[in-house]
RNA sequence: CGGGGUAUAGCUCAGCCUGGUAGAGCGCUAGCUUUGGGAGCUAGAUGUCGAGAGUUCGAAUCCCUCUACCCCGACCA
């Protein structure tokens, strides 16, 4: 490509809401433009950065034995009722009328459009197992789109859905496109974790999110500094502490805290640990209010205490009034001595660990010391309620938790028959019978790779992009065309000669000044540059340096290619 | 949906408080000079000041309504 025929925009300047690095960076090499809120129109240079993610993507689906096609990004809403997801996938479906006032969401997702064609296609289970893929632009209507094409409501997936007679065989898939995934993002270049994560409200059993690691990420993840374990902060496990309760020595002993609440208030005024407190909270039970202790030091974790029996599938904390209705105390002075019988106490491993431990005194203005459990304050049953901290012992009892920021680039999902028996997508199996499909799937954020990888891979200059999804792996930079033939003609050989030899290379032709193309190339990310100048061409030599290297160096012609 | 903010040249923004007829930088056009880290000089072109409705002799500026966009939060199969 000669940069003079292509569209190369960059910018100097971007809008002052344009937070995270890579949403700037896009913005200044002129990669995408916004339309709308969430809406991004892939310039020139950007859609060759993300043709790159997709074509390795595809290519490691294809060889792992998946089979693409391609669906309609419009679907019609009687589909959707027919999985009862038409109300339930909630506002980010963007429901749309046709001329007929026929009603239509812009997809999602295609758990139901795929079900639907396997249901027409798919009669034996000879045809089985099949994974089917597509790379598609969806939309979702976030409430809060944001971070250019980090968040974005319109935006390009890989998303696959296989198809099984047995769970067996869809666990064999599950850990083929689990291994596809690291291979594909591996090729990317990307430092990435698959970490276990919550199955939401689809159940199933085991699911894994790939994160690509990057200090701005939305996500917490949790992974162990000895083994492989890597989880969702949500999911990830706090395991019991090692030590047995210690006996109890002090008595229990009832303090003065008027105006003390908070742990950090407690602490200070009673000089004691955080470690040493309890804290509770009252959430709404299934059957009235339910007490969480956890230590002081710790977090409640709302995913986990939303699935304890004794909540309703989800973690709302009551509020004041209905606290001082059941207690007669105000949220701060709560603790689990003393509570009316009628409320469960539920307490995390490591709070349960305490002894002699700080607590509120449920009573405005109290709190108590020397707590002990079993003595002082009844437990209802012990549970892993909190979120796990920076050092806990990792789950798997090798090595030690350690927090990171990631970006979610890719998930994949065991679904069982959750779609395939709402659209009754069956096979007939070996007895002669109809069986329903066992279901998997598995998606990849192709335009979110893009922004993910910018997060990992920037510096003061602009992008440093890995080089299998960087615009180019080359740039020549011709400097002062006009003054000297030779140079022109040596960089127009050079150009040549890559190209026959499939070297993705471009050429900037711009005759711009050479502060501006250097700045650019740097800008814009292109892992390999050289220089063809006169002083270079009267030298026999060519100026070579990389992206990632903070000096040149100058380099025969051969030497040059031999690079590449 | 709750709270906060913004909308002025192609882009990034100032001007608004305190009303008097439109600005800067970048970009763009032309010319001259310059040519190894985003050049300099000269001359130019460019605006329904988001929309509508008010107050006023006069509105980018004040009031009201609407729309779009952004930030924080809640939300995120």
């Amino acid at each position: 490509m000669r940069l003079s025929k292509f569209h190369l925009a960059t910018v100097k300047e971007v809008p002052a809401d344009a937070e995270i690095v890579s949403h700037r960076l896009m913005l200044r090499a002129g990669m995408i433009r916004k339309l709308a809120a969430g809406l991004y129109t892939w310039a020139p240079l950007g859609l060759r950065v993300l043709r790159k993610v997709e074509a390795i993507v595809r290519e490691e689906m294809n060889r792992a034995g998946a089979v693409e096609l391609l669906m309609p990004a419009v679907q019609p809403r009687e589909l959707w009722e027919e999985t009862e997801r038409w109300e339930r996938f909630g506002g980010q479906l963007l429901k749309i009328k046709d001329r007929k006032d026929a009603e239509y969401c812009f997809g999602p997702t295609h758990e139901e459009v795929i079900t639907d064609f396997a249901r027409a296609e798919l009669h034996s289970y000879k045809q089985l197992p099949l994974n089917f893929f597509q790379i598609q632009t969806k939309f979702r209507d976030e409430i809060r789109p944001r971070f250019g094409v980090m968040r974005a409501r319109e935006f390009l997936m890989k998303d696959a859905y296989s198809f099984h007679l047995s769970a067996d065989c869809l666990e064999r898939e599950y850990w083929n496109m689990y291994e596809t995934y690291s291979r594909i993002f591996t090729r990317l270049g990307l430092k990435f974790r698959a970490v276990q994560a919550d199955a939401g409200a689809i159940g199933g059993n085991v699911t894994h999110e790939f994160h690509v690691l990057a200090d701005s990420g939305e996500d917490a993840i949790a992974f162990s500094d000895g083994s492989e374990y890597a989880a969702n902060v949500e999911m990830a496990e706090a395991v019991a502490p090692l030590q047995e309760r210690p006996v109890a020595t002090a008595p229990l002993e009832r303090v003065a805290t008027p105006t003390q609440k908070t742990i950090d208030e407690i602490t200070a005024f009673l000089a004691v640990s955080s470690q040493a407190c309890v804290k509770t909270l009252l959430v709404r039970g299934c059957t009235g209010l339910v007490a969480l202790c956890v230590r002081g030091d710790h977090e409640i974790n709302e995913v986990k205490a939303a699935k304890l029996a004794e909540l309703p599938g989800e973690s709302v904390l009551a509020d004041e009034a209905e606290i001082i209705k059941a207690i007669g105390c105000k949220p701060g002075f709560i603790g689990p001595a003393g509570l009316p019988e009628s409320i469960p106490v539920i307490v995390d491993r490591s709070a349960a660990a305490l002894a002699d431990f700080v607590c509120g005194g449920n009573a405005d203005g109290t709190h108590y010391r020397g707590a002990n459990w079993d003595r002082d304050a009844r437990i209802t049953r012990v549970a892993d309620l909190r979120k796990v901290v920076d050092g806990d012992p990792s789950p798997d009892g090798k090595g030690h938790i350690r927090l990171a920021r990631g970006i979610e680039v890719g998930h994949v999902f065991q679904l069982g028959t959750k779609y395939a028996e709402a659209l009754k997508a069956t096979v007939i199996d070996q007895s002669g019978k109809n069986h329903v499909m066992t279901m998997g799937c598995y998606g990849i954020g192709v335009s979110r790779i893009v922004a993910a990888a910018i997060e990992q891979n920037f510096d003061a200059s602009g992008i440093v992009w890995p080089e299998p999804m960087a615009p180019w792996r080359v740039a020549l930079c011709v400097i002062n065309p006009k003054n000297d033939a030779a140079v022109t003609a040596a960089a127009e050989s050079l150009y040549a000669e890559l190209g026959v030899r499939g070297v993705d290379v471009v050429l900037d032709d711009r005759g711009l000044r050479p502060g501006g193309m250097f700045a650019d190339m740097e800008l814009i990310g292109i892992p390999h540059r050289v220089v063809i100048s006169e002083r270079g061409i009267a030298a026999g030599t060519f100026e070579y340096r990389a992206r990632r290297d903070s000096e040149s160096r100058q380099l025969s012609r051969d030497e040059v290619l031999a690079l590449f």
